[in-house]
DNA sequence: CGTCTATTTGAATGTACTCAAAAGCGGTGG
DNA sequence: CCACCGCTTTTGAGTACATTCAAATAGACG
């Protein structure tokens, strides 16, 4: 159950066994089904959730009531509003399972305590939240320099096993186009 | 001189007298001029910028030559290609000096140095990255969801001063639309 | 099997772009 | 102080990329 957590962490710190043993402690388990969600916009988002199996989603509903799809997290991905679990207040994001998912999760209250008791877990989150930083800047300057054709072939690039998992109005929405059009893009 | 980036830290952490002084002995600083060059993409981020006076922009410059502005940096911003920095592998983006401006700075080995020593320092980067991380999934959900006027009153909202600061081109840049087009906006 | 949702296809429309030319603006040197 | 140069912004015409609407088809699930 922790072994994929364990490798993540490994990914960019280095943990001794009895911190371990204390981080894991710290973790919730839980099953979301298909479509469940996991936080609900204008919530406050008190947990950050690694999944373990399945798929979930971060998108946002508009006025319109549109989704738009920001991120798919499939195994071994982080999922949270960070900026609501950061300052436990009302999240502009919402997140919901794509497929039956396995989460492992901490509540803000047990990471902040972890946070001062093993520093090198602050050090895992601020890695994992430079990535993701740059990760958004490159998907933000790829939306304003390439089509959509264009941002689908990168897509495809870097995430083929999602293109085959999830249905093709998420994979739109996440490119920030309509399914029809995606529809005619692949059709080529 | 360290009047503003202090107050930057203590927007986050509380940091004592000793540790204070200890922190900004490992800052350099550094005049910059208008459309000098901080940092050229392809070649490794060796530092992270606090701009004290002036503005600084992040810019990626793609196949055909066309640059990519994708954040403003004035007073009391930091800015880096933490992706770069982090890795210390070559940069995607750019950092050039939109007009004179005044710089303090972070080697890569003094901060990772810092972070072992104050371990409130790599808190800050932490949350700093976060706000960052979050930062730009609401500016791509409003790229998917926004049309170029929507985004360009949103910009106004957020950034009132730059509007007036900055050549339209950057700003059309900035909201992935042509000058021409923002010309179009502009003028209804 | 039937219902509901997702995907495909085509036509008409809209948003933003390219190209081109003119006008404005800022800095520099005579 | 003015004249000139280069760069930025404006304006208009034609075009391309992506959308909406609608109807038909395919797929998923109870």
């Amino acid at each position: 159950m922790y072994d994929l957590i364990l490798r993540n962490f490994a990914m960019h710190i280095l943990i001794h066994e009895d911190e371990q043993r204390y981080v894991l402690a710290g973790l919730q388990h839980r099953n979301v089904k298909k479509n469940e969600v996991l936080l609900q916009a204008d919530e406050i988002c008190r947990n950050v959730y690694f999944v373990n199996q399945g798929c979930l989603r971060l998108f946002h509903t508009d006025r319109e009531g549109q989704d738009h799809n920001i991120l798919f997290c499939p195994e071994g991905w982080w999922a949270a509003d960070m900026a609501s679990f950061s300052a436990q207040k009302p999240a502009f994001f919402s997140i919901s399972a794509l497929e039956d998912t396995e989460v492992l999760y901490f509540n803000f209250n047990v990471l902040e305590r972890l946070y001062l008791e093993i520093p090198k877990l602050e050090r895992f989150f601020r890695i994992l939240s430079q990535n993701g930083f740059s990760l958004f800047q490159r998907r933000l300057t790829s939306s304003h320099s390439q089509t959509a054709e264009e941002r689908y072939a990168r897509f495809q690039r870097l995430y083929p096993a999602l293109e085959r998992r999830i249905a093709q109005k998420h994979i739109a929405s996440y490119l920030g186009i309509t399914p029809v059009f995606l529809s005619v893009i692949r059709n080529k």
